[in-house]
DNA sequence: CTGTTAGCGCATTCAC
DNA sequence: GTGAATGCGCTAACAG
């Protein structure tokens, strides 16, 4: 493998010279730059990532931090972010908290060795400690659908009120009553906003709300197909649910039709989130769409951003939920199920 | 941050010594050693990561490389990998080729510049040059499901005519004939070698094989939706079909129910893969099941080993495939849904 | 515009 | 058992 040294010799400059078109500096005589550029690609060189880390103190490398890849909804937000950071000539790493404590452990120690510059982290309860720990190392973090514990960095996140009560709205619309819920954890504030919206649908509608028709689940498929048995148990004369997630909605359709009632005939469903497989259900899943993809964006963006010295900005970074009809409702716009599958 | 200078001076003794004790060379004082480690633990020293890649030449970094996360059955290979890779105190970066040529240069890059030790690569088509340029530089590498196309490389692989032999039998054991098949692209090993499996079957059975009852697809959820399409149209009649991998198998699905047939009832589909969600499809997906996740881990510990200096094994690790019975083909064990589910 | 000197943080000779 | 010196490949003053 070739060193800066050998450029330097093979044309008759300093490392210093190299190191200087190497890195786009202008004091330098075209001549000479170009003949340097001519000797780099001659020898193939390119420049040793860890010489360039040590001295700079930086690696170009962020991490991204996720609670599993099980969860669909996160690929969506690796794809986004894989994306800016290729874009932006980082490396990105990929950790997961699959095996508990030993996983932060391994993280922070990357963190601490100085492996990774930023990180981007999909927060599950729980890791406040750590982040909080990483932040005060100085550490550029952007979190993602956090549930507002690690104050003071950027934190990306969708208009979940917004998301419930358009799901409400269109089970109203369609005169689906009585309709269910199966929310997130009620500790975790995007599961009580997309409760609350739903609620504020009824109330909009002038529809009592019946606190035994809410089922508390903890976003698995599992949980829904649970709280949808319940439910179906508890209130037979049921018309519609809406899961706080696609994951949850997916174990509630199996419910019902494992009670043997039909989606949507029998029951509408809408979830939430769009993940790549509710298109693909059969009936394709109505939900509420975060634009997942984007907001995976925004939180390298922004701590690419701080990496590049710009202006860091702190609180929260809102981005728009809209209603995705398909069929799971009985509302289907039958030509928009072929437009998505190809 | 304290550095490992810091560390000396604290405990009164050389750099030396504490690099000692920190790759725990055996030449080294009882006492001095736990003083030493005693230090290091209350000013929190981590070594610096580029450091060490630099005097080491080695960064302690494996670079997992996929077509893209859109293809539901890598995200059990980025499971195993990961989860190996963090068991052996590596950093695992992600590289898909979704930006095409541009996303290939930059993952060159990341090579050259010796930020990854070795490579896992889930190959796709026209990547061989670039593979065989990282193999000619001594970088470690393992295929997964590779077209043989790189050579004296470790090479992960499953029974894909065995699979696809598995899925005819269990068309023929229903009595589900005629079936169709819905292949892979047929110049590639695997697409051949699944549908090799699954005329066998027929031929096992002494049925005759008609090759208009085959549509080549292309492994994507739309080109599963056209073959069915197709086939449904020319064949009215057709009781089963046989998809070589579970995406086109949910692209049949929806062909199926969109003609007005039902699944199982009217016509039995067989997938390939056992990718997460086939269990969440409504009905179930029967498939043949690929251990992916162990499968990852094979490779990632292949180009792990490597990396320790053992012994390096190139050519093909052979895994099982298995028939998963759901309920696709009307032959489901009704509890096992349950228990997957929770 | 260019080269010399120094040092990033660590591991490794080689002495003692 | 321990330490002083040297260098990994690169960038950053500081001179000229």
């Amino acid at each position: 493998m070739a060193t800066i040294s050998d450029i330097a010799r093979h044309a008759n400059v300093s490392k210093t010279t190299v190191s200087r078109v190497l890195n786009g500096r202008p004091d330098v005589d075209r001549a000479t730059a170009e003949r340097i550029r001519q000797v780099v690609a001659e020898l193939g060189y390119v420049p040793s990532a860890s010489a360039r880390a040590l001295v700079n103190g930086r690696a170009k490398c962020v991490g991204l931090l996720i609670p599993s890849l099980d969860l669909a909804w996160v690929l969506p937000l690796v794809e986004g972010v894989a994306d800016l950071v290729e874009a932006r000539e980082h490396t990105l790493t990929l950790h997961t908290i699959a095996r508990g404590q030993e996983s932060l452990a391994a993280i922070s120690a990357q963190v601490n060795a100085r492996v990774i510059d930023g990180l981007i982290a999909v927060v599950p309860r729980g890791l406040e400690t750590w982040l909080r720990g990483f932040v005060e190392r100085g550490l550029p973090i952007a979190l993602i659908d956090d549930q507002d514990l690690v104050p003071s960095v950027p934190r990306i996140w969708a208009t979940d009120q917004v998301g419930g009560l358009d799901a409400g709205r269109h089970l109203v619309a369609l005169g689906r009553m009585p309709a269910a819920a199966i929310t997130g954890p009620l500790d975790s504030i995007g599961g009580r906003a997309r409760l609350d919206g739903f609620r504020r649908a009824l109330a909009e509608a002038s529809m009592p709300f019946d606190p035994s028709l809410v089922r508390e689940g903890d976003w698995t498929i599992a949980s829904g197909w649970d709280g949808m048995r319940a439910l179906l148990a508890t209130h037979p004369e049921l018309r519609a649910v809406f899961a706080a997630n696609d994951l949850m909605a997916i174990g509630a359709m199996r419910a019902i039709v494992d009670s043997g009632r039909r989606v949507p005939d029998d029951i509408a469903v809408v979830g939430y989130d769009d993940i790549p497989f509710a298109a693909q259900m059969i009936p394709a899943l109505t939900t509420i769409r975060q634009p997942l993809a984007d907001m995976a964006r925004a939180a390298a963006a922004a701590v690419l951003d701080a990496l590049a010295g710009q202006p860091w900005e702190p609180g929260p970074h809102l981005f728009e939920t809209s209603l995705v009809v398909r069929e799971s409702c009985g509302a289907a716009a039958t030509t928009s199920r072929l437009t998505e599958r190809r």
